[in-house]
DNA sequence: CATGAATGAGTGTTCATTCAT
DNA sequence: TATGAATGAACACTCATTCAT
C-alpha cells in the first residue's frame, strides 16, 4: 500500500507556504520553486495538486477570506445591528499582527487583479459577501431604530467599506502617521456618528 | 567635443516613457526594453542615467505624485477652506480616464512598496505633501468658521485621505457597484458633514 | 499467496493504450502517465512491465505491425499471385480512418528511428516481413505468368514498397492533392502495369 | 559605435546550427539550448533573432528547401522536358551524404508536421512548388513529344513525387536493401518507361 | 504486485543587466 | 554618450523515473 496523502491537506499546505511568502515578501516573491521550497516539497510537487500557479494564487487570497470569514462568524455570534457591525469593521483592519499580514497580501492581490481577470472575478465574488453582510446589519440597525433616519444605507456601506480598505492600507503604508489607537477611534466615531 | 546632454531632460522621457506604459499596460508590463523603445532610445541608455530599473520605477511614482500636486496647485488657485478641500479630494479620486491610470498606477505600487524599503519611503515621503496640504486647508476652514467645532483635525484629515484611497481602489476593481455618481456623491457629502 | 499475473497480458494492455494515445493525439502526447491513465492503471505499473518508456514505444511499433500482418493473413486466405499483391497494397495505403491513424502512428516513428538504434532495427526487422511477402507473391504471381517477363522482382518490390510509403506519408501531408481515390487507382494501376 | 550584426546572417547561423543538430540527432534533440550552444551562443540569443522556438524550425525547413531548389535551379540550367525531369527527381534522393542528412531532416518534420498546423502548411506550400515544377517538366516533355500519349501527367507527378519519398526514406531506413545504386536505377527506371 | 507521491532535470521563454564598440 | 548584441539566471511548467508503503 502506498503512502495516501490527503489531497486537501497537501493544497492546504501549499496555499500555506504561498501565503506565508506573500505576506513576508510580496505577491512578486511568491514563484512556484520558492512556494514549493517554503512548503518543504520539490518543483514538481505543485504540478500534482495544482493546474497551474494562478490557481495557488486564486487559493491563497480565498482561503483569507475563508479565515476571516470564519473568525468574523464566531465573533458576531449574539450580536446584531451596529454592535455587530461595529465588529465586523474592527475585524477588517490591521490591528494586530495577524491582520497586518491579512492587509498585506490583500494589497498585494489588489494590484494584480488590476491586471488578471480570473484574480479580479474571485476579488469581486468574496468582496461581494463582506458588502452583504454590511448592508443586512446595516438594514437591522435601522429597523432596530439604531440608525438616524434619511440615511442611504447603500451609500453608508460603501463608505464604510472603502474607509476600513483606505484606513488599512494606510496602517500599512503610513504606521506611525496612523497608529493602531487612531486607526482604531476612527472606526470607532463612525460607528457612533450612524447613531447620533 | 563631447555631446552634451542634460541629463535631467533624458531622465524625464524615460521616466514619461515608463508611465506611459504602467498606465497603459499595467507595471509588469514595464520591462527596461519597453521602456527604452517607448522612449524611443535603445536598451543600453537607461545604464546611463538609471542605476537600475527600480529607480525608473520609483521615479515614475515620484513624478506621478509631483504631476498632481502641479494640478491641484492650478485648481487651487484663488480657492481656499472647503472650497479648495473640495476640489482636492475630488480631484484624487478616479473620476476620468488620466485618473483611472493614476490610481491603477498607484495601486500597483502599494503592493511593491510593501516589499521593498526604497519604494515605501518615496510612498511615505509624498503622502507626506498631501496630508499637509488637508490639514492646512483643514486648519484654515475651522479659522474661517466652515467647520463645526469640536473636530480633531487629524483624525478628519486622516479620515477623508483613507475615504478617497477606499472609494479609489473600490472604483477600479468593484466598478458596476461603485459608479463614478456615487463615488462622487459620496466626496461631496464628506464634505458637507464637516460644515453641518 | 501473491497475485498472479499474466505479464503478457499487462504489456498487451498497456501496449494497445499507447497506441490508441499515439493514433489519436500524436506520439508526442504519448507520456507515461497519459499511458497508464489509458490503461486504466497507475503511473507506478509500468516500471513492472516495461524497463522504460521508449519499451513501451517500441512495443507499440510492434504490436502495430503485427495487427496489421494478421488483418493481411485473413485478407490474403485464398488469395495468390498479383490479386494477394493488389489485396496487400491496397491495405497498407491511408484509405480508410484506421489507416490513416496506423500511417501517422508509422510516420512517426520514422523520424524517431533515425534517431534511436533500438527503433530502427524494429523498423528494419518488421519491414524485411512485409517485403518478403511482397517478394514471394510476386515470384508466386511470375511463376503463375501473371507478370510480364524480364522484370526484377525485387526491385519491383522495392518500387511498390517505397510508392505504397511515399503516397500513403503524402496523402497525411496533401490529403487535397493526393485524394483517396487518386490513392486508389495509383495503386491498382501499378498491379495493372506489371501483367500489361 | 556598437557592434553591428546582420541580423539576416545571424538568423543564418542559427538555422544553420539548428539543421546540423537535426540532421544529426533528430529533430527531438533541437532544443533551444541546444541550437543556441551548437551556434556558439548562450541561450538568450536566440529571442533577438526569432520569435519563438517554431519560428527557428520553420526557418530550418525552409532553408532546406531553399538550398535544394538553389541546387536543382543550376543543375536544370539548359535542360528541359524528361531530361531536366531527371536531374530533379535525381536531385531530391538521398544519393550522397548531403542528401542523406537532407532526406533525414525532411523525415523528421513530416512527424512534426501531422501535430501542428504551423508546419503542415510550410511543408505544402513549398511541397506545391516541386510538385508545379515536375509537372511543368511532364508537360514540355509531352508537349515535345517525349512521353507516350495516353498519360495522365498530374497522376504521372504524383506517382513520382511519392516514389522519390518513399525510396528516399527506405534509403534511410533500410540502406543494406535499398542501395545507392539500385535506388538510382530504379528512378531513371522510371523515367524511361515514360519514353517507352 | 500495485500504488501514487515525490523527485529533479529539462522544456521554451523572458528579461535586467553588462559591455565592446 | 549611445548603441544593441550578448549574457545567464530566472520564470512557469512538464515529465520520465524512483521508491516507500
Amino acid at each position: 500500500m502506498p503512502k495516501i496523502v490527503d489531497h486537501g491537506v497537501r493544497r492546504d499546505e501549499v496555499v500555506a507556504a504561498a501565503t506565508r511568502i506573500i505576506m513576508r515578501d510580496g505577491i512578486d516573491a511568491a514563484t512556484t520553486r520558492a512556494i514549493a521550497k517554503e512548503a518543504g516539497y520539490s518543483n514538481g510537487v505543485l504540478t500534482h495538486y495544482f493546474a497551474d500557479k494562478d490557481e495557488i494564487l486564486v487559493s491563497a487570497l480565498e482561503a483569507s477570506h475563508r479565515r476571516i470569514t470564519e473568525r468574523l462568524r464566531e465573533k458576531l455570534a449574539g450580536r446584531t445591528g451596529l454592535d455587530a457591525l461595529r465588529e465586523v469593521l474592527l475585524d477588517n483592519v490591521p490591528l494586530d499582527d495577524e491582520r497586518v499580514r491579512e492587509t498585506g497580501l490583500e494589497v498585494g492581490f489588489w494590484g494584480r487583479s488590476l491586471a488578471s481577470a480570473d484574480l479580479l472575478e474571485v476579488q469581486r465574488r468574496e468582496a461581494a459577501d463582506l458588502r452583504h453582510l454590511v448592508v443586512s446589519l446595516l438594514q437591522a440597525a435601522a429597523e432596530a431604530g439604531e440608525i438616524r433616519s434619511g440615511e442611504d444605507l447603500d451609500d453608508v456601506a460603501e463608505r464604510l467599506l472603502a474607509l476600513v480598505d483606505g484606513l488599512s492600507v494606510h496602517r500599512l503604508l503610513y504606521p506611525s502617521r496612523l497608529t493602531g489607537g487612531r486607526l482604531e477611534r476612527l472606526i470607532l466615531r463612525e460607528i457612533d456618528l450612524l447613531a447620533a
